[in-house]
DNA sequence: ACAAATCAGTTGTATTTACAACAGAAATGG
DNA sequence: CCATTTCTGTTGTAAATACAACTGATTTGT
């Protein structure tokens, strides 16, 4: 777990909190470590989570696969983000989609619990841990709703142009890449493949695009 | 506000908590009351929100206008319900949406950093309304996933489908009232008017549902 | 109670999308 | 390095959707 220290430092969640601090709150609060392959399912639709789980290593995908095959992914968590926080209520009941490694991946499950209760005085910095908390799950909140408009948007270009340009400005530059490839960018914008790589390629003759891989960049 | 004090104590964010506790909250943390009428703007999109805010009278609908007047009804708020806690974090930004009371209502707004910072001993309900805080959001967060889940369904009436037997579920009964009209529904769901309204009649005749104005019953 | 406004359903047409099938490019795995 | 698999772009067709226009029903405001 000590090799992730560096990683945890720099994560919304422990903001604000030194390597010491952090090496003391993982046994605080219930910290433990798993390793996945490639592929392999972290948690899948139907499950109980009781856990507050942070990405330390690799990439995963929120997805939802219907009967007919058809996936739909939700979003994607990158390395320092957590996860599976929405279902950690008592009340919150099964998990509604598959949480899958993209990459070999490692995750660290908190007991949520233990990070809600307030403990009298071990963690001073047990109060901050909260608040960063509340922040992160809000911002992830956010970028719910800024998918929403995404894939509300009426045609394939519409939600390409919302989507590419929201990246640019996440990322502060018209030059970016993205965590999908060409069929998983399709299910996450809820559009067919072909006719989106049809729309980015008129896009790109039309000048308003130039891309080349998972690459974009924004005329 | 004394009069609001009924309503608090059955939302989720007070749970637990008596009517003298919450009325000495109310001060605790910085509670002030607005009313809006029928159609005002709550929040616009481009503003900075600082506060947490629960309905407690009313409805609003959180939602998108773009340059052509296509409207996108990203969620909406009942009685109860907070919202605006997606903006409250130092870094969130300005608000992507507008916030519109669909009828005349009333909001308390409270001061964020009062909550999310224990008084020592003055509250001792601090901590419950911390976790109530915590696991709201989180379910709030689940509930953009469902529509998520909803509007990444490719046809009008998978669309459809999937969001009244959802409904449907929330309720715990085949019959249930949507708080949305045809176009408020198609906003919502992202689909024309027309056309959603041709989809329902078919599957109307078809024998999967009924319905009359907003109420629907799956058969 | 009446006029005006809003709402829900219907229809036809132009546009857009989904689906299937295929070919070349790129990546993967011995 | 070569064979295999995966990925991306392309095309044609069938299906679904958006849009516009209109009607009758319902609601609202005075």
């Amino acid at each position: 777990m000590k090799k992730y220290i560096g990683i945890l430092k720099n994560t919304k969640l422990f903001a604000g909190a030194g390597e010491e601090e952090i090496q003391a709150m993982l046994s605080c609060l219930g910290a433990v470590l798993h390793h996945y392959k490639k592929g392999d399912y972290v948690f899948r639709a139907g499950e109980y989570v009781h856990n507050l789980t942070v990405l330390v290593e690799g990439g995963l995908h929120i997805q939802k696969d219907d009967y007919w095959g058809n996936r739909a992914i939700l979003g994607d968590v990158a390395v320092g983000e957590m996860f599976g926080e929405a279902y950690v209520s008592p009340d919150s009941g099964a998990l509604l989609n598959d949480v899958v490694a993209v990459k070999d991946s490692s995750v660290i499950f908190f007991d949520i619990y233990r990070i809600l209760s307030v403990c009298p005085s071990a963690c001073k910095f047990h109060s901050l841990v909260i608040k960063n908390l509340f922040f992160e799950i809000s911002e992830k909140n956010r970028k719910l709703v800024a998918k929403l408009g995404h894939i509300s948007n009426r045609t394939t270009r519409e939600k390409l142009l919302s989507y590419l340009s929201d990246e640019a400005k996440r990322n502060k530059s018209s030059a970016f890449s993205i965590p999908f490839n060409r069929q998983q960018l399709a299910d996450f914008l809820s559009v067919d493949r072909s006719a989106m790589s049809n729309e980015l390629c008129k896009m790109r003759d039309e000048g308003l695009i130039e891309f080349n891989k998972n690459r974009f960049v924004l005329l």
